[in-house]
DNA sequence: GTTAGCACTCAACGTTTAGGAGTGCTAACA
DNA sequence: TGTTAGCACTCCTAAACGTTGAGTGCTAAC
């Protein structure tokens, strides 16, 4: 049975009169506010009716006897599928931010989160693009000194990845320069999956005695790519806004959630959910237990998903309270999604 | 005059044991609990008169008549340079972490600020080192695709900075090999005060038609080098290790604090200040107002520089109540930078 | 179906009360 | 002269109490 079949029209509009002052006061709305607020022309005393089915069939609830009505996650969930709608909430700046630096993506990122987190008062996080399904761009051994070579993996999107290896057989300039090309001639435009065993093991007959060189390298093309060294690229922000909201900011409840903010493994979690439950239009809404991170049972987290190049995606989530303003969180996101989109197409080649 | 000048032996015992207690308890020290808690055999009428002089000299105070005394900022200040010993304080782990990778040194800060936070209970930040005078060691320009160079920087103690610049004129492969081997000769070794006018006009005219390249190689060294591209490298953690201490957990305090460890541009005041005044054994304390960041006044803040390479200098602070366990922090953070100093010299060649 | 009316509930807040920890001071003591 | 016992006093804390007001549920009348 579909919410639409349980509510008449009128419990729709006292329910979303009920969600969208709460959304701004933060106190339990009582009847009488509902039959000023609306123009339904109800004595309260209807309304109490009304209020009092809506929470038998679990929209709203009481905090205690005798307080008003605040929405429950049902409540929150209904206002956010059926009757919300977005609002246009334009995020300026980003355009210059990014034009600026296209080259160094962790600093965007960083950037991104606090704009963010200073344009919708929440806490915002993002993780760096995994780059599955994305194309090796170019890779280059340099020999810093004599015991260590330099490599350089530049991938599809101008992410940038170092590491040093040490070497151990002889190795030459020329040396060097041949394996440049070969590693280049033959891994370059290559995803992650079409480097298989056999373009491998060509490699290394190519290589040569090399041939180690070539193994470590391609370790470290894994690594890099799985990005599974415990070095978890989710830059938050804001996460001192949550003191903003009464509900979230005393010590116990501030304590979890900030810690949670700050140590980045658990927010991977909400990341893999978002990208294993891929919704249509990108954007996610948890709302409290909804969400895959216990300690923000009593929050709401927005997420989108961006896409800089081909496969190579990231996650944006904003973290508020559950009465966090939907309509400007959603439109702020997807107002972000579409300028980098736009902004980002141009600059492909 | 000087603070032994002011207090016979007699004044001290009771101070530090009213500092020792505070420390543990965090609750205000009567006279009654000093009086047993020393072996002064002294009753408590006695230690009340002595409290009294030791409340006039600015050392302890009460937070309201008829509570014990608690210590003002230069008890504790004499604590720490009087009174306190350092204990035995290893820090574990430490070496394993460090000899896994030497080669990525944002990884190491953050997992080392994790260990900082975790092992003193308070919170940690670690700040990038700052190269000053100290030498490139490698520089490699490659050509990612027809518009853009890729610019890769290793400095000593293996800092990389990669940087994408555009290509304006023709630019082949023999060119771009010359180049490489131009900016190599005329700059590897050098610190950057080295790179001076003369060297710099000197590369010019052999680079000939590229020497806008070289310009902007030198202009991505230089900012490189100062890090004022507004990524301040800075990295806490354990921020909310605060909220074990109610005197900075509640709602205000905590959340300034947290925010200021949050927005990194605040911490780098600290960091100026440490190293402009430069202690002795590179190991210094603030306490409450001495702590050049205003947001902390509650707070008292150790420091200690720690060195890489030549002149490559990085500073590390514990941020935590002004009644820290200062013995531990001293001894944890000189443990750490002995156990630094001794892996990274072997390290070196 | 709607509404006025009324008794009832309960959090929030201010006041009061009692208790206790700790002080400062005085006077006596060694 | 330094030390100590004794005592009145202060002030925080926590519990107990009363008051207020917002809001409800229910009933009866429209």
């Amino acid at each position: 049975m579909s919410d639409r079949d349980q509510l008449d029209e009128r419990k729709v509009t006292i329910l979303k009169a009920i969600i969208k002052t709460y959304l701004e006061t933060g106190e339990p709305v009582g009847s009488r506010t509902i039959s000023k607020y609306t123009d339904l022309n109800l004595s309260s005393a209807t309304i109490r009716n009304e209020m009092s089915d809506l929470e038998e069939l679990g929209y709203i609830m009481q905090p205690h006897t005798s307080a008003g009505r605040i929405p429950s996650d049902r409540g929150y969930r209904f206002y956010v599928d059926q009757i919300m709608q977005e609002k246009e909430e334009e995020v300026t700046e980003i355009k210059d931010m990014i034009l600026k630096r296209v080259d160094r993506v962790e600093l965007l990122l960083k950037q991104m989160a606090k704009l963010l987190a200073q344009n919708t008062n929440y806490a915002a996080m993002i993780s760096a693009p995994q780059f599955h399904r994305n194309k090796l761009k170019f890779i280059q051994l340099s020999k810093v000194d004599e015991e260590k070579l330099l490599v350089v993996i530049v991938v599809e999107g101008n992410i940038i990845k170092n590491t040093m290896i040490p070497i151990h057989t002889e190795l030459d300039d020329e040396g060097l320069l041949n394996l440049n090309i070969l590693l280049n001639n033959a891994l370059n435009g290559l995803t992650i999956e079409e480097i298989n065993l056999e373009v491998i093991s060509r490699m290394k007959v190519q290589a040569g005695p090399h041939s180690d060189v070539v193994d470590r390298v391609l370790g470290e093309v894994a690594t890099a790519i799985r990005g599974d060294d415990d070095d978890l690229q989710i830059y938050t922000s804001g996460a001192t806004n949550i003191f903003k909201y009464p509900e979230l900011s005393d010590g116990e409840r501030a304590s979890k959630l900030i810690g949670t903010l700050e140590q980045k493994d658990l927010l991977q979690g909400l990341i893999d959910d978002v990208n294993s439950s891929e919704s249509g239009s990108g954007i996610q809404v948890y709302i409290g237990d909804e969400a895959p991170v216990k300690t923000m049972k009593d929050c709401s987290i927005v997420t989108a998903n961006y896409e800089l190049g081909e496969g190579l995606r990231g996650t944006i989530g904003i973290i508020g309270p559950k009465r966090m303003d939907y309509e400007k969180v959603l439109s702020t996101l997807r107002n972000l999604m579409t300028q980098l989109d736009t902004i980002l197409k141009k600059d492909e080649r």
